[in-house]
DNA sequence: GACAACTTCACCACTGTGTGGAAAGATGGG
DNA sequence: CCCATCTTTCCACACAGTGGTGAAGTTGTC
């Protein structure tokens, strides 16, 4: 946990009350006063003030249980949805895309060792599964790829080194040089592909959105192993790459 | 504008920097420094300040354009779907509701003199137009009666007062006698109905959750009129106060 | 190309706000 | 009923947050 540089613009009250906010980005339950404290790291009389009048802004809701994530949360999210270029350019390329193929079409965006469900756009067969927009899934599994794929080499070796275990769902397990070295291959591809890695029976196939600061999104198709056969992926690939192009043309 | 009182806990540079990112929930496109410091009512050392720490924790973006949202915000509005109890307990809900009715069905929360749509289950027709999660909807048209018919006489009062005009999608309007009216024949039957009020060519039906501490959320069924015959209303009606009422159980 | 109007940024001395230890009050388990 | 744990309230001090000011950067107009 080595602490790092806390340089231009510092506001103690404010940081600490996001670091107890980000407490709850994390945990899937109510949470008690002192648990709350004691993950953020401060006192509890303090964390209590915090707490006040996040609860008195309705960013935080209350009840017998403790502490947990209020409505008004959901504004911020829903004005960032509606304003992001990023999402506008998205939003289009991404209907057409699930026209056209048939498959659901989301939008991804890396966010430190993650990766974060910006958009989603069922195709013919709504997926069983729930995928909701604000969701992490891990950058090493698939779509992951096409996102870790674009990382510096020094970031790339932060990732490795923080990932713990690299299992896929269907229980196989990679190491490092079979991962650097697909992620090799989907650079010279321009997309990458998975089955069944991050989720048992789906398969998807996802293209990086160029952009000159750092691709940190991507577009995706997923379907069941039938709706995406082997034979089929090459020309979805290119399909992905057309629509990750047109994103990164219409993003202001 | 009366000014509230601002009792129990206070800390002035995180109400403020709550005030910021109020400023954004409301407004549409990217806005600049001034602006914000302008609409937030505070000088603009302190509101750059402010947003300076919030672009460092991810909660607001900037570009030349100005500040964003920031895709921060999107894990709290997460966080909070995931853990809300009311949410928890509507969502099998609204799956059936729509697989019975074949109709959309959707969650809203009342919010200050507002409603938010919580969640969303889309029938055999998936719905034309958009209506995200955390949309702000009137509380005086559509479902938003469901939601008005039980607020207190004082609320209501005010709720009034700070309504300019009451005019529906189709052109139609509304004066206060004739809403109170509805009103109370909403509070009687237990569910309220509406053909193009908020949304041309759409219909609607909605009942409130019943809740001990006054109910405060609403399920709906929506269609287009053929979906929504007039002589399906009744049992529309019905099928949603029985949701409402199964919701309410299943809330902790 | 020179001005004007606007926006953002860095500085810094003052003071009022946020701090957190400690003690009182709830809550609940055995 | 008593003890262990969690929550709330209190308060005096110190330092974090404040905001006026002016310089630096940006955009648009004539």
């Amino acid at each position: 946990m080595a602490e790092s540089a806390k340089p231009a613009t510092s506001m103690r009250s404010l940081e600490r009350a996001i670091d107890i906010l980000e407490v709850f980005d994390a945990s899937q339950h109510a949470l008690r006063l002192t648990e709350i404290a004691r993950r953020a790291g401060l006192p509890i009389a303090t964390t209590q003030r915090i707490l006040g009048v996040l609860e008195a802004r309705g960013r935080v809701e209350r009840d017998a249980n403790g502490y947990r994530p209020g409505v008004g949360l959901i504004f911020g999210a829903h004005a960032y949805l509606a304003t992001s270029p990023l999402l506008n350019a998205a939003r289009p390329v991404l209907q057409d895309l699930a026209a056209a193929t048939g498959l659901t079409a989301s939008l991804f965006k890396r966010i430190g060792w993650f990766r974060v469900v910006l958009a989603r756009v069922d195709g013919a067969t709504p997926l069983r599964y729930e995928l909701p927009i604000g969701e992490r899934l891990p950058l090493h599994l698939g779509a992951g790829k096409a996102l870790a794929a674009q990382m510096t080499d020094d970031e790339l070796a932060g990732f490795l080194d923080q990932l713990d275990s690299h299992t896929r769902a269907d229980g196989s397990t990679v190491d490092r040089d079979q991962f650097l070295a697909e992620l090799s291959t989907i650079r010279e591809l321009g997309y990458s592909q998975a089955r069944g890695e991050r989720e048992p029976g789906m398969a998807s196939v996802a293209a990086p959105v160029p952009d000159p600061a750092g691709a940190s999104a991507a577009v995706q198709v997923t379907g069941t192993y039938t709706d995406v056969p082997e034979d089929r992926v090459p020309q979805l690939g290119v399909e992905l790459q057309r629509a990750a192009l047109a994103i990164a043309r219409r993003t202001p």
